[in-house]
DNA sequence: CCCTTAATGAGATTGAGTCGCAATATCAAA
DNA sequence: TTTGATATTGCGACTCAATCTCATTAAGGG
């Protein structure tokens, strides 16, 4: 389903109001390279003369989030970082600390984990955060 | 070996100093529950009238963390919280979001992970922050 | 077109963490 | 000891992402 759908009706059902200034950072925030923050992204809409208060790209990331059209990643303490959901299966980030590249990869085995703890301890997951931290192979030496 | 040594010895090590602050810093951390805040550990311990400045508090604590002692962790983006590291081997935390109870696991899967990507993409890797966030057994209903 | 309710923008505020710097302490070597 | 090079401390100023306040404006169902 199209993310302005998903968007639109997530609004509705929760008797939230269909805004311009809402319609415009999803649909900027589509256009965005992954993992970018918010700064960025007030920036961004800033430069192609719309204007957006800084506190609505905070709340309406926040909607995007809610709605997981976006997930809302803590990489280095800095700021939080988004990324759009589209398209994208589950996935984590090893980040190297010199050069800041980021490398996503995936494996079964922490679902099996979360799956593992969930009955040991009758837990209800609603979210997780997995990063590595280190040295990429040209930074490493 | 005792905590104080292996301190003691990195800051020799290190040519750092030797200081009555630090090792009261020391001493006090040991004495905390897992998972303290800076501030509740500044807050400690001008409660029992001794005089170190909220700097030095966290300077130590990089410094607890460097050799090891101590583990920062980054639970809910508001501040980092410290545990010790003394008899403890490595596990990762399970945060309720409605309680704040912390549930500590720990899966040799997620070793063979980290040494797996490692293979793969020739890193180097120095830490890594697991986390999972929802809602414990006496929270969920 | 109205009216209730939500949303917006601007700027103030928060709060963890860091920084600069003058004064002070450490510690190895003389 | 005494000295002196160097590290450390405390204080307060500062940073910066993120949140909050609140008066004004807009949405959208009836």
């Amino acid at each position: 389903m199209e993310a302005q759908k998903i968007f639109v009706d997530y609004l509705k059902q929760n008797d939230l109001k269909n805004t311009p200034e809402r319609m415009v950072i999803l649909q900027e925030v589509m256009k965005l390279d992954k993992h970018f923050e918010a700064e960025v992204l007030f920036e961004h809409i800033k430069s192609i003369n719309i204007k957006v208060s800084r506190a609505s790209i905070y709340r309406t990331l926040d909607l995007l989030v809610q709605c997981d059209l976006v997930n809302r990643i803590n990489f280095d303490n800095t700021c939080f970082y988004y990324e759009t959901t589209m398209n994208k299966s589950s996935h984590d980030h090893f980040i190297c600390t010199e050069c800041g590249k980021i490398i996503e990869f995936y494996y079964s085995e922490i679902e099996k984990i979360h799956k593992n703890i969930t009955d040991k301890f009758e837990l209800d997951i609603s979210e997780y955060s997995h990063q590595i931290y280190g040295k990429c192979k040209d930074c490493k030496q």
